[in-house]
RNA sequence: GCGGGCGUGGCGGAACCGGUAGACGCGCCGGAUUCAAAAUCCGGUUUCCGAAAGGAAGUGUGGGUUCGAGCCCCACCGCCCGCACCA
């Protein structure tokens, strides 16, 4: 008999598959489809351990509904653009095209011995200018749609480097390569108006029933809906042209609690009193020092400066509030302006005693007393509170109530009026970088700015630069500005700004669905194959992401490039936990942590140990990471136990959206599992028993199995899954049934098995005579007569402790059990010849007997 | 601070709708096979008392609802994640 070798079989079924054509998507007429898809991959250079687990989780999915009668669509592509590889390129002098096709060369290849059912004919990078071509297409629709515009923004600039930084490249200040400290730059850049959609994306969340809660909540809060009061106080000795200042509050019913008006160091007003006020200036530049980087000293301390103007209530004109500008107050939220109510407010009260401004209520607590000097007094808006400086509504209301009511009168008097506004702001996507999907747009000296012709697509990205000299290379480069506008056809100059790589992802899924169409998508295809039915990927990606394809997906239907279905292009979505690993440390004699590979540690009794015999300490559950000396090397664990052991291992133990833990144990643990398997399976080939009296017992454990199965995959519980595919393998070997019958359970596991552990299951298949593939084979289907026992055991409790256990038909009358129970041995011990006080029959469930 | 989630043996984790807590795996213990080892196979393994039969306790803590709570309700403790000067 032949041993379980991965390395034989994994190669042979995948060309088997290759040749058969098994995992091609095609669109057929009739025939119900299924699109899963996994969160492409950056190309980074090699796969990583978290990538098998995700992948094989799409693969499980994507196999199982093939095998349910599915058209299945399982692409893969890679998102192929961003800043690591012109930071490659800076490093080490190569050229980003080079260094990304080389890694996605290196990934595939360390991605198909994992025997993923992918439908590799449709695999693309996002840069190829196959993709950013109809990307500039889908760009130049949308400009044409409106739903592109420009304006002037702040960006980060490194004044060495000569770039743009985002937000995570600025370090204390300064920018992470060059160490220059990072200037506030205002360019004109191209935004996407997602803002257009805000209460639609929100709202539109409600019907994503199959996707997490957490996420949708964490989308909502980023859109940011807020309803209040859109007013505007008038000023006193103000300069001229700000005889009015707009403010926004969602708290209009404590409008008499006023204590100041507050406003942004970028206000207009304060713009126009730095230029004239020196002190002013003084204090609006140490506000804006530094920027989001040091938020840690700007949240210890709020900072204010009073500009000596003051503006009149807008109920009692002979009241005034002073004016202030505050480092606490953003100028893109709201107006950037607001008022200060100190009674209600945490922030508001820190300011108001440090500049000793007035503190008053506008509502009180229902009964108790407060020292609202001492601090404000916040409770939920929808809490009852006693109203004692009214504006509008009952004396006793909920803050929601009194907010309402504020807007209706306030609207009814001329102040102003109730709007919603949404923190979500537009995107931006213009990027000063190279390696990026260049804007089609020209600008010309008479016509200005002009959209490129579509014949002219791509404008691709010129192979001649270099990255020795700091810059955008296609702002210098001698020629590849230069182009004829396309509406005067005179001499003119192309936009050198690429776009965010965010727009790279945010339409793959439908370019995956016709991507070798000559537009961006073909409709029928789109059609057919979209929504995307399942789409898993990581968490990281819930907001940002997420969002922008929902846009996307809409500015798609607006511009015809999707139906009018796809405007919610997910239906269902799961993100995956991590795969983690410990870390084992020891600590050198400055006391800084010395990492250790896991090769170099023996594990004993839960502790590790050094070749030397020092103890290490053990982090356990740690994410990855290469400077921590715990990543674990796809290509390692194939070459030691095959794909199948990957596959099988990082799918069981933990539910998949928790994180797993990858050990050695565990991974030698699943692979001698397969081997068991494979050796079971092959006694059966070889075996020749007739029928046994245990036939039916092994039938019913392999319907059961069927099953649990079929549900734990249906509901993403993987582990729960293999757990039941162990017992299904301990009942098999342990079986005294008849061949025919252990073939037909071990053909059944294989087939069970087969969306983990594919290879092994195809091998498992021909050797029992399977007809076909085993990927083609339709799932099993559970016999639920086999499902149910002819006798069930009850359980029996005496006051809800289990005393015993009673075995009788299914379907005893609830009379004739009652009597069974009371003959108990248990029972009637306890009872002792009294009654008992109540007697609870749960049919085929429990016995619950009170006294 | 706000929002969300989680807490079950030595470990990862099961437990459908409120109905036998600890499935399955790891580890550990014992045994078989072997000259020996590896590999493999068999049995045991929540804790405490007990030789055993059996009994008692037990799902972070305290309370509640219920015939019955890991699951529902209230309060608290701990951990994790997300967001955050958002007017």
């Amino acid at each position: 008999m032949s041993r379980y070798d991965p390395a034989a079989i994994e190669p042979k079924w995948q060309k088997i598959w290759d040749e058969a054509l098994t995992f091609k998507a095609t669109r057929t007429a009739g025939k119900p489809k299924y699109y899963v898809l996994e969160m492409f991959p950056y190309p980074s250079g090699r796969i990583h351990i978290g990538h098998v687990r995700n992948y094989t989780m799409g693969d499980v999915i994507a196999r199982y509904k093939k095998q349910n009668g599915f058209n299945v669509l399982h692409p893969m592509g890679f998102d192929a653009f961003g800043m690591p590889a012109e930071n490659a390129a800076m490093a080490s002098g190569g050229h980003p095209k080079d260094w990304t096709y080389s890694n996605i060369d290196t990934m595939v290849a360390q991605m198909k011995p994992l025997g993923f059912g992918l439908d590799w004919s449709r695999m693309f990078a996002t840069c190829d200018p196959d993709y950013y071509g109809q990307q500039q297409a889908l760009f130049l629709d949308m400009l044409h749609e409106g739903l592109v515009y420009r304006k002037n923004a702040v960006v980060n600039w490194d004044p060495v480097d000569m770039t743009v930084l985002a937000n995570e490249q600025v370090e204390n200040g300064r920018g992470w390569r060059s160490g220059a400290l990072v200037e506030r730059k205002e360019l004109t850049q191209w935004f996407f108006k997602i803002s257009d959609f805000s209460g639609e994306l929100l709202d539109a969340l409600d019907g994503l029933d199959d996707w997490p809660a957490k996420v949708k909540l964490m989308q909502a809060n980023w859109i940011g809906r807020s309803r209040g009061l859109q007013f505007a106080f008038s000023t006193v000795e103000a300069p001229e042209g700000f005889d009015r200042i707009e403010v926004y509050t969602t708290r209009p019913d404590t409008l008499m609690g006023a204590s100041f008006v507050g406003i942004s160091p970028d206000h207009p007003l304060a713009r126009h009193l730095e230029r004239e006020n020196p002190e002013v200036a003084a204090f609006v530049a140490e506000c804006r020092k530094g920027g989001t980087t040091e938020e840690a000293i700007e949240t210890a301390e709020k900072l204010g400066f009073d500009t000596g103007i003051t503006v009149r209530h807008p109920f009692d004109t002979s009241w005034e509030l002073p004016v202030y500008i505050a480092n606490f107050i953003l100028m893109d939220y709201g107006t950037g302006a607001i008022f200060g109510c100190p009674g209600h407010d945490q922030r508001d009260h820190d300011f108001c005693v440090k500049y000793g401004l007035p503190i008053v209520e506008t509502f009180l607590p229902l009964d108790g007393e407060i020292d609202i000097q001492a601090a404000p007094f916040v409770p939920a808006k929808s809490e009852k509170v006693r109203y004692t400086r009214l504006i509008a509504g009952e004396e006793v209301q909920t803050g929601d109530e009194a907010v309402n009511a504020a807007v209706d009168v306030c609207e009814a008097n001329g102040v102003g009026q109730g709007v919603t506004k949404y923190r979500l702001r537009d995107w931006g996507l213009s990027r000063q970088r190279y390696w990026g999907c260049p804007i089609p747009v020209v600008h010309c000296d008479s016509c200005g700015v002009v959209p490129e012709k579509k014949e002219n697509l791509p404008i691709q990205l010129p192979d001649d630069v270099s990255f020795d000299v700091p810059g955008n290379p296609l702002d210098r480069h001698p020629t590849w500005r230069d182009c004829a506008c396309p509406q005067c056809g005179a001499p003119a100059k192309r936009e050198t700004d690429t776009m965010d790589t965010f727009v790279d992802s945010s339409w793959y899924f439908a370019r995956f669905t016709a991507p070798d169409a000559d537009t961006p998508t073909d409709l029928a295809e789109a059609e057919y194959w979209m929504n995307v039915d399942q789409y898993i990927g990581g968490i990281e990606h819930a907001i940002l992401h997420l969002l922008y394809s929902r846009f996307f997906a809409r500015a798609m239907h607006l511009t015809g490039h999707l139906p009018e279905k796809c405007k919610e292009p997910f239906n269902a979505l799961f993100t995956q936990g991590m795969v983690t690993h410990a870390i084992y440390q020891t600590r050198n004699a400055e006391g800084r942590p010395v990492y250790h590979y896991p090769e170099a540690v023996t594990l004993k009794d839960g502790k590790g140990y050094l070749e030397d015999g020092t103890e290490v300490e053990i982090i356990p559950s740690a994410k990855m990471s290469k400077s921590k000396n715990n990543v674990v090397d796809p290509v390692a664990i194939i070459g030691q136990y095959g794909a199948d052991t990957a596959r099988w291992f990082v799918l069981s133990d933990s539910p998949p959206e928790r994180d797993v833990e990858w050990t050695a144990a565990g991974a030698e643990a699943a692979h001698k599992h397969l081997a068991r398997v494979y050796r079971a399976c092959a006694e059966v080939a070889g075996a020749d028993v007739p029928a046994t009296q245990e036939d039916e017992a092994l039938l019913r454990e392999m319907h059961k199995a069927i099953h649990d199965v079929t549900m734990g995959v249906e509901s993403f519980g993987f582990n729960a899954a293999i757990a039941r595919l162990y017992a299904f393998t301990n009942a098999l070997t342990k079986s005294r049934a008849g061949s025919a019958v252990k073939r037909q359970a071990a053909l059944t596991l294989a087939q069970l098995m087969s969306p983990m552990t594919p290879h092994l299951s195809e091998e498992i298949w021909q050797l029992l005579g399977g007809e076909g593939l085993i990927a083609d084979a339709p799932w099993p289907k559970a016999d639920e007569a086999m499902l149910v026992e002819d006798t069930v055991t009850l359980p029996i409790q005496v006051n809800g402790k289990r005393r015993g256990e009673l075995t009788v038909p299914k379907d005893m009358p609830k009379e004739e059990v009652e009597k069974l129970v009371l003959t108990h041995e248990a029972v009637e011990r306890t009872l002792n010849g009294a009654a008992p006080k109540k007697l609870i029959v749960v049919p085929g469930r429990i016995v619950n007997v009170v006294v």
